[in-house]
DNA sequence: CCACGGTATGCTGTAGGCAGTCGACGAAAA
DNA sequence: TTTTCGTCGACTGCCTACAGCATACCGTGG
């Protein structure tokens, strides 16, 4: 009987609702900037982009609300986030907190098992450093940190850590790619840590990682204030509706 | 012109969507255990239940499950979430965790202006305490450890604090009404140490504070493991529907 | 008596449609 | 020319309706 299903984790690629498909597009329509900031989000011509009706859409654009992806006028519709530099900063600042307590957490618990998979991510990341492959760098980087969040032990925290990890990704992606080996030397000094149970020497090593990324934010962003003025303004009324 | 609308923070009372009542509707029954933990949520009870259609019912119930407050199953419906002791524990200390880093950062950038609200809020706590007001005690305590997450500057930081305490009131109300004045002797010390700006001493009697709480759940649930075993189960149907 | 498959039922997921509302545009008045 | 009001258009918010699915019931066979 059981034979089935004991496979754990391998669950069956769900025929996944609409709505979770279309989250995923519209993320990645946004991180792609096809989609670009203060942009007035029309359900229906989603809709009708994606396939779909417009339920789907609407419920996808109130998830995409509820973790900071859009923000939602009530009888205005949604419009996509404007990213401040401030508001990174501090998005940035809050994963360095959660991060750093998940470090401090795994070094209490991590079991045998979880050093061991976090050391075979460590070694692919440096792989993939030392290939070039920087969007598996970057992939694999995410990994682990999430990784580390996940051995803390406290399930509240991970995901909390996963959803703001996943912000600033958006946030900040061409900057994670810019610090190469010397991150990934840092992951494996914080392993090292982790395994010898040394919760002080992980939560520092894991801070200033994590306030490292923040500093070479704060560097760079002189050079693009990021927008002009992306005014949040429902979209001009087609005049001539001829052409579409 | 501009005569009106300078009355900041005096803004009309929406007429509120449909959808924003429901969600406190049925937060408003969560919590008052009007709806169980494990308890099937059908959408067509709770629409007909408000007074609604099913659309408002169901992005509510959505946004509840990115909150937490239910637990989303595809292709079978909404559950209310069952609280565990363990999670519990977990959302305590996240919650100590991110209100102890808004404490330091509010004794950095704390104005005088927030001071003195400060101070306003704890002398009206102690007031509620001395005539025995625990509602309205539990009430100033949350606006208060709101404030102190404000003044942090952080954005960010505050709306998760926001989302963690709401979710920690649900666990244990009753909780936070045992530890008495001894709390507000804390938030006193702990607002001198903001005026001071001695970033070093409030992060450590916030955190002395929150862990402080922590601790009195974790000595209480001894008593009452929660719940037996509420196993998620779809409503049983109803075998002669003539009763309607 | 237990196991198994068929059938019925209630629910979710999705689609389409209607009314209310908000903003934009344009004309009239100052 | 500048300001104000009326009108129009489009979009959101909500409701109703339908299809698909998962589960529970129940008869039949071992």
């Amino acid at each position: 009987m059981m034979l089935l299903s004991d496979q754990a984790g391998a669950k069956i690629p769900r025929p996944a609702t609409l709505r979770e498909s279309v989250i995923e597009a519209i993320q990645e329509l946004i991180v792609s900037s096809q989609l670009k900031p203060g942009q007035h989000l029309v359900e229906s011509e989603l809709a009708q982009l994606l396939g779909v009706s417009r339920q789907p859409v609407r419920e996808a654009l109130q998830q995409l609300s509820g973790e900071g992806w859009v923000d939602l006028h009530p009888g205005q519709g949604a419009f996509v986030h404007v990213p401040t530099v401030e508001e990174a900063d501090q998005l940035l600042a809050v994963r360095a907190l959660l991060e750093t307590e998940s470090a401090r957490l795994a070094a209490q618990h991590a079991s045998e098992e979880g050093v061991r998979r976090l050391r075979e991510l460590c070694s692919r990341g440096i792989q993939a450093v030392e290939s070039d492959d920087t969007d598996a760098a970057v992939a694999i980087n995410s990994d682990l940190h999430a990784l580390v969040t996940a051995l803390s032990g406290n399930k509240v925290l991970a995901e909390l850590a996963a959803q703001v990890a996943r912000r600033v990704r958006w946030y900040h992606t061409p900057v994670a790619r810019q610090r190469g080996m010397t991150s990934w030397r840092e992951h494996a000094a914080l392993i090292d840590a982790i395994e010898a149970g040394d919760e002080r020497r992980a939560a520092e090593i894991m801070r200033e990682h994590t306030e490292s990324t923040r500093a070479s934010y704060r560097e760079q962003r002189a050079g693009e204030p990021i927008e002009p003025a992306p005014k949040r303004v429902r979209r001009r009324r087609t005049r001539t509706s001829s052409a579409n």
